[in-house]
Parts: structure tokens; C-alpha cells; sequence
DNA sequence: AAAATTAACAACCGCCAGAAA
DNA sequence: CTTTCTGGCGGTTGTTAATTT
């Protein structure tokens, strides 16, 4: 638009610094020792002399404009007005189809790598497809549309698989072409496992196009929609963290994450990276360390359909520290992950001896202070529990039995029943994740290298083939974790939110086993008859319109013998 | 026709990394 | 080696036009 520019500032072109230029229509400024810098939307006059400017001296020492042209801009204003308006070949109106598929495909593979993306789009700037990109997410959100369309999952997918096999034998240093030349960074692996099912698994019919891009953007396209997403940017701060940390993290996840076991600090980087919280509370039945308004209201947030599908609560949004996820958020969650991903995330989230139950939460970069607290306690909690559990790690099970893990799944269960719609599109069910201690061992105890069995509880259309066809081995699976790991740590986060949440597969659940032997044989057949229910009044829903900004996180890190 | 909502855009801010001093 | 400067990037906010109610 051209709309800030009063074409009428054209008459103010001048380059005196006592013109109208250094003040007119100034929102306040900041002084620089010249006089005060203006903001906000730059005249035709501005440009003109920016223009000039740079034909005169060329682009950069964006800071000596003022020196040289009077222009009360600071240096960094002028050069992205520079570089988003006045630079030449830039290309001005509406992205074409075509560029706007380029956009789809370059996001499900970047993420949000603007400057990236605009690379590959001539005359396009990366704060242009930034706010496309923006306005897209709120659009396709408000209208329940997956943000990337099937085939870009297919193609993501695709890619993904090779990207995965050039790695594989290529021993890494080569791979996908894409992923080298353009610096694409790991596609969302796994996610794209996940839509692999698609076509493998007729549990997953239409496994709506979901990456961990996807994830992240439903909860960072925009504070104002979803603020309780972590932004992509301050969680990869916290995940470098443990990146550093994990310098070792060649692959063997276990032995990187063990040896997080060492100290108070690396639980803390624990805490941090993975925005977790270590609520180990020796005492079931307060389990729960959120405040019952954090609760409620975390519930309000993970619930937190922008279609405001629970409005009671939706007041509490703005109140409240983005992501704090209650335990007790049953109706908004999606349905469990297939196996494989629990494993993924088993295998990725090696809980270390002694680190006990682990309640995920995922972290907001703006913590409040009640957030902070939360966090402090959970640290001191988790210092806690590393010491006791040494002294009765042995002995030390998760079972489905377990007072404080049946005290969660009582509140759980309440809560869903409070819920009342449990199948609802978009109070979806629920289930716990269980990460276990041991990586290889699922909750139920099963070797990890044999997947459990999920049609356990779909109780007819879940298969685990598509496990191994897609993973063929525990080394691949951790491959692909490391290498997701170290070159994407948003994805690792959305690895963590999908490990740790619940996924939601159009007409169909998909429930482990080892959310069952949590849950337990009551529990479990209570929601197979749910998710009976479910398949017979499907709506259709899928990832697109699930809200992965509700993704409560009471993933249980239990230890295992 | 007015108010409310949504979309599109522009610009700023904070943070970070690399270069230079 | 440390500090400072600079440019770049991504997130966020604010404004306005367009559309809907």
C-alpha cells in the first residue's frame, strides 16, 4: 500500500536538516546527539534523499545517511526502508499464486526463515512474505484450514525421506541438495513421519498437513492469536542452550541426555531447552504445582480455541502467562500420537536415571513471574527428586497403578467428563504421553525395536507396519532426531510439543499402549468407547484445524527398572 | 450509513553474529 | 582478547484500507 505516504511530502523534499523532514509527523524519536531521530512512516521526501543517498555512496554504512544526507533517520531505519521500498527490482503488489505456493513450500521447509525465503523470490522482501505469511496463518486459522495444503506435505514429506536417506548413506556430509544449497534445515521430521502414515496407515486416512513449523506458527504467527505458543526464536535460545550442552549429541541420545543427569544444571537446561518443568512432587496428591487459577486458566488457554469454543473462559487468556498448561486440560487435547512418535520422543527424551515424573510444559519466552516461579519450583523439585531417586531408583516404576500418575489421570478424567464433549472437532480427546525412562522400553515395557501394537485401542485400524517402513531402524530414528536436533531446534521443540502432546488424526485415534497402561484397563476402555463415538461422529477435523497451541503437556517422564 | 472486523502493510524493536577497532 | 560497531533477522505492533455486519 501506498497509503503512508502523503504524496503531498513530496513538496517537503529538501535536505535541510531544519526542514520538515526531521520532524514532521514525528511519534516521538530518539536523539542521537544530531537532534531527534523520526519514526514511523517515511515521507517521499525521506525517500528521495535515502535514494540519493545510496546512489551517491551505495548501499551500507546505513549510519552515516544522517551524517551525510540530514535525513533524521537512524541508520537501521534507513536501511530496511531502503531494503524493503526503495532499493530497485523490488516487486510491488500481490504475490502470485505461484509465489505464494513458493512461500507454502519454502515455510514447510524453512520455517520462519524470511531472508531465506526471500532469496528464492526475486523482488521479494523477507518482511513482505513475513507478513503474507502472517496474514496467512491468521486467515487459514480463523477459517480451520491446515496452513500448508496435502501436496506440500507429500512433497515435505518426500524430501524428508530422502533428505534422510542421502544422509543415511552418505554419512551426512551430503545431503539433500535442497537442504545444502539452500540451507533448508530439517524438515520437520517428525511430523513428516507422521504424514508417512498417511499413506500407510489407514488409521491416518488424511493426516493433515502438520509440520513443526506448522506447530510452531499456529503459535507464533502472532502474539495477538497465539500467544501462548513459544515463539520459535526463545525457544531455540533455550534449546541452544542444551544444544551446547549436548555438544556430544552425536546420535546417542541416551548417553547425551544422561549425562544431564549429572548436576542440578543440566536439569536445568533441561528445564529450560525444552521448556519443561519438573514438578516431581513426592506427594500425589498435590500433584499438581500450578495454582488452580493457572490451572484453569492454562485450561482456558489450551483449550484455547480462538473460536473461543469454551468462552466461559476465554477471558482468562489475556490474564494469564502464556503456556501454562494444566495436567487437567483432557477435552482440548488431541488425540495420542502413534507409537512411533512416542518412541521418537522416548528416544530423543532419555529421562535420566533419577529424573522421576516429568511434567512437560512448555515454557513461554515471556514468562510472568508466575511462570518464573513455577519454573524455580520445578527445578528445585527436580534437584530434589535426582536425589531421592538415587537412593530408590531401583525400585523406582511407573505403573499404571501409580498413586500420582492415577491422581492425574483422575483429574483428567474429571476434567474430561466435565468437558462433557470430549470429541467435539475441537475439544478433541485426550491422552497422556508417557515418556519412559528407559528409551528402548515403552511404558508397557515393550522393547522399543517392537512397536507396540496400537490397534489395541483403535481396536481395528491401527496397524504398526507403517512403523517399520518408515523407521527402519532405532539408529535412523535417532538419526533423525540428531540431525533435527542440532540443525533445528524449533523443530526439536515441535518435537517436544508432539511428543508431548497429543496428536489428532482426522477420524481417527490413535492410542499406545502405553498410554493404556497408564490409563489402564477402565480408563482405556472408557476411551475406546469414546473414540467410537468419535469415528461415528467425526466431523472431519484434522491437525489444520486443531489448535496446537493448546497442546497441554502432561508427558509423564516415569522411570522404568 | 455506521460500526466492527479483517487483511494488508509498514515500521520498529530486540537480539545476534561478524567485523573492525 | 575484549569491546564496539554494523548489518541482518525475526517478532511484534500500529495504521489504514477493505469488507462485513
Amino acid at each position: 500500500m501506498s497509503r503512508t505516504i502523503n504524496e503531498s511530502d513530496d513538496s517537503m523534499l529538501s535536505k535541510d536538516p531544519k526542514s520538515p523532514l526531521g520532524d514532521e509527523g514525528n511519534s516521538g524519536g530518539i536523539t542521537n546527539g544530531a537532534g531527534v531521530l523520526k519514526k514511523g512512516p517515511w515521507t517521499s521526501a525521506e525517500d528521495a534523499i535515502l535514494m540519493d543517498y545510496v546512489k551517491k555512496h551505495g548501499e551500507g554504512n546505513w549510519n552515516a545517511v544522517q551524517k551525510h544526507s540530514g535525513l533524521y533517520r537512524c541508520g537501521k531505519s534507513c536501511r530496511l526502508r531502503w531494503a524493503n521500498h526503495l532499493r530497485p527490482n523490488l516487486k510491488k503488489g500481490a504475490f502470485t499464486p505461484e509465489e505464494e505456493r513458493l512461500i507454502i513450500e519454502l515455510h514447510a521447509k524453512m520455517g520462519n526463515k524470511w531472508a531465506r525465503m526471500a532469496a528464492h523470490l526475486p523482488g521479494r522482501t523477507d518482511n513482505e512474505i513475513k507478513n503474507y505469511w502472517n496474514t496467512r496463518v491468521k486467515r487459514r486459522h480463523r477459517a480451520g484450514l491446515p496452513l500448508y495444503p496435502p501436496e506440500v506435505c507429500l512433497q515435505a514429506l518426500h524430501k524428508s525421506q530422502r533428505s534422510q536417506t542421502s544422509c543415511g548413506t552418505s554419512g551426512g556430509g551430503q545431503g539433500h541438495l535442497d537442504l545444502m544449497q539452500h540451507g533448508y534445515e530439517i524438515p520437520s521430521v517428525p511430523f513428516d513421519s507422521l504424514k508417512a502414515y498417511q499413506g500407510i496407515l489407514p488409521c491416518v486416512p488424511e493426516f493433515p498437513d502438520v509440520s513443526a513449523d506448522d506447530m510452531l506458527m499456529k503459535g507464533i504467527g502472532s502474539s495477538q492469536y497465539y500467544s501462548f505458543m513459544p515463539p520459535t526464536t526463545h525457544c531455540q535460545k533455550r534449546l541452544r542452550e542444551s544444544i551446547d550442552a549436548l555438544s556430544d549429541f552425536d546420535g546417542s541420545i541416551t548417553s547425551g541426555l544422561q549425562s544431564l543427569n549429572q548436576s542440578q544444571n543440566t536439569c536445568d537446561k533441561i528445564v529450560r531447552s525444552f521448556g519443561l518443568t519438573f514438578p516431581y512432587d513426592p506427594d500425589p496428591t498435590a500433584k499438581n504445582p500450578l495454582p488452580s487459577g493457572a490451572t484453569q486458566g492454562g485450561h482456558s488457554l489450551s483449550n484455547g480455541n480462538f473460536s473461543a469454543s469454551k468462552p466461559d473462559l476465554g477471558p482468562l487468556k489475556s490474564e494469564l502467562p502464556s503456556l501454562q498448561y494444566p495436567e487437567t486440560d483432557l477435552g482440548s487435547w488431541g488425540t495420542p500420537s502413534p507409537p512411533p512418535l512416542l518412541e521418537l520422543v522416548d528416544t530423543f527424551i532419555q529421562s535420566p536415571p533419577g529424573t522421576g515424573t516429568v511434567q512437560i510444559d512448555c515454557v513461554s519466552p515471556h514468562n510472568s513471574g508466575l511462570l518464573d516461579e513455577l519454573i524455580h519450583e520445578s527445578k528445585m523439585l527436580c534437584s530434589t527428586k535426582i536425589q531421592s531417586s538415587d537412593k530408590s531408583s531401583s525400585s523406582s516404576t511407573f505403573a499404571p497403578g501409580d498413586a500420582a500418575d492415577s491422581s492425574t489421570l483422575n483429574m483428567c478424567e474429571r476434567e474430561w467428563n466435565a468437558n462433557g464433549d470430549p470429541v467435539s472437532p475441537q475439544g478433541h480427546s485426550t491422552a497422556l504421553l508417557i515418556f519412559n525412562d528407559s528409551t528402548p522400553i515403552s511404558v508397557s515395557g515393550r522393547p522399543a525395536d517392537e512397536h507396540p501394537p496400537a490397534e489395541t485401542f483403535t481396536g481395528s485400524s491401527v496397524k504398526s507396519e507403517p512403523v517399520d517402513h518408515f523407521f527402519t531402524s532405532e539408529e535412523e530414528r535417532k538419526k533423525i532426531f540428531t540431525d533435527l536436533n542440532a540443525s533445528r531446534p524449533d523443530a526439536l521443540l515441535a518435537s517436544d510439543w508432539f511428543g508431548c502432546s497429543t496428536l489428532c488424526v482426522k477420524d481417527q485415534v490413535i492410542m499406545t499402549d502405553a498410554i493404556a497402561a497408564l490409563l489402564g484397563d477402565d480408563f482405556s476402555s472408557n476411551y475406546k468407547d469414546m473414540v467410537a463415538e468419535t469415528h461415528t461422529s467425526s466431523q472431519g477435523w484434522g491437525l489444520g484445524s486443531c489448535e496446537w497451541s493448546n497442546m497441554p503437556a502432561v508427558c509423564q517422564m516415569s522411570e522404568l527398572p
